[in-house]
DNA sequence: TCTGGGGTCCTAGGACCC
DNA sequence: TCTGGGGTCCTAGGACCC
């Protein structure tokens, strides 16, 4: 068996950078995307821009991403704003402008297309790249991506190549900014090992915890300890994988296209509402989610079999109702009759913090032939 | 003034079928 | 007497990722 040469590469503070290359003034600054069109920068008579602080924020919301100056003050992906507000209160807060990160992700994911076709999309800021049957040394083909990407977008990005890719996703994260990570099998113990678990791709906050709570930190901590241990906190499955993760083992592959599966919309509001008081305001909102639900379908060309809702209650507890109909639609008012016979089947005694709703069970638009329909000879009992 | 929005995958129980 | 077993679908919840 070869071994593979994987490569991840991960855009450096994406939505971030994509403001400076508009907003140059704000380069070396702490800068916070996030917020809503009320964190807009004014354009002065003189040209000049006034953007918001951070200070000057007002509403609901997290962090979405932050330059690396905002960082240093202790300001990360998903933070409450207010909480980055208390940190960080001179920092300048931008909306999130999805428009005009897809429009980068697509120039520099066609950069890297130049190279290969062996590409896995894993969301709009980062990839995996199959360089394993790509002639020359990775070394040098990951060299020359990352300049064929600063030459399509003006954006730096990180990459790191490796035997797979659990390692190559902890490798880009290792030298960023501007990384070019090289690992092979003989950095796990050096390199690896002294990482804390939560930098793998896969152990979340939950999975930290319950590690720490039987003495394991780092990648190390794992690779020493007791199987039957693991097990028994974890079940079989994923102490399996924990197992594997250690060893910095992972068969993998890239995966270069596939097929979505869901869909959804989801909104919180500005403030929570009640199913009654606000009955009129909620039943709007509700009747937008399937429009925008059903536009999505269409405009991707899915409809779908299973229609669910998603409700946040003011306790930010949450339930999700799903209901399966006998064909797909892509109908805003199937979508929306299905969706009210899932909202029977909750409790709407509390206020409301956020409203979702989402169609599963994806198809093609048209590919589905319905099933015929059992003719009374053929049902298991008689009829009259 | 805690805690977004769009996803994937996994688990687990019950229904239902053979 | 004592309680098959495998497979799939549906539903609900949760962990995790970007």
């Amino acid at each position: 068996m070869t071994t593979r040469r994987i490569a991840h590469l991960d855009m450096d503070a994406f939505y971030a950078s994509v403001e400076l290359l508009r907003y140059p003034e704000l380069r070396g600054q702490p800068v916070v995307i996030g917020g809503g069109r009320n964190a807009t920068p004014q354009t002065l008579p003189d040209g000049s821009r006034r953007f918001v602080r951070l200070r000057d924020y007002a509403g609901r919301g997290v962090v979405t991403t932050s330059t690396y100056e905002a960082r240093a003050l202790g300001v990360f992906s998903a933070m409450g704003m207010m909480k980055a507000a208390q940190l960080a209160p001179d920092a300048f807060l931008l909306p999130t402008d999805f428009d005009s990160y897809r429009h980068y992700s697509r120039l520099f994911k066609a950069a890297v297309a130049t190279f290969t076709t062996q590409i896995e999309n894993r969301g709009i800021d980062e990839i995996y790249i199959d360089l394993t049957d790509l002639p020359g040394d990775p070394a040098d083909t990951a060299a020359r991506i990352k300049q064929a990407v600063r030459d399509a977008t003006a954006l730096s990005c990180s990459i790191s190549v490796a035997p797979n890719k659990l390692l190559a996703k902890i490798g880009s994260e290792l030298d960023k900014p501007d990384g070019l990570t090289i690992l092979t099998a003989a950095d796990i113990p050096l390199r690896i090992w002294p990482l804390a678990v939560r930098k793998v791709n896969g152990i979340g906050p939950k999975a930290t915890e319950k590690l720490a709570g039987i003495g394991i930190e780092t990648v190390g901590d794992l690779a020493r300890a007791d199987p039957e241990l693991l097990q028994a906190t974890f079940g079989r499955s994923y102490s399996a994988w924990l197992v594997e993760v250690a060893q910095g083992e992972d068969e993998r592959p890239v995966v270069v296209s596939s097929e979505p599966k869901s869909m959804s919309r989801e909104t919180t509001f500005e403030r929570d509402l009640h199913p009654r008081q606000d009955r009129s305001t909620l039943s709007a909102a509700f009747t937008e989610l399937c429009t925008r639900v059903a536009d999505d379908l269409r405009r991707k060309g899915y409809e779908g079999r299973t229609v669910g809702i998603k409700l946040r209650y003011n306790d930010f507890s949450t339930v999700t109702r799903d209901l399966t109909v006998p064909a797909p639609t892509a109908d805003a008012t199937d979508i929306r009759r299905a969706a009210t016979e899932c909202l029977r089947r909750v409790p709407l005694d509390r206020r409301l913090r956020l409203l979702g709703v989402r169609v599963t069970a994806l198809v093609p638009a048209g590919s589905y032939v319905a099933e015929p329909i059992a003719v009374q000879g053929e049902l298991p009992f008689s009829a009259d």
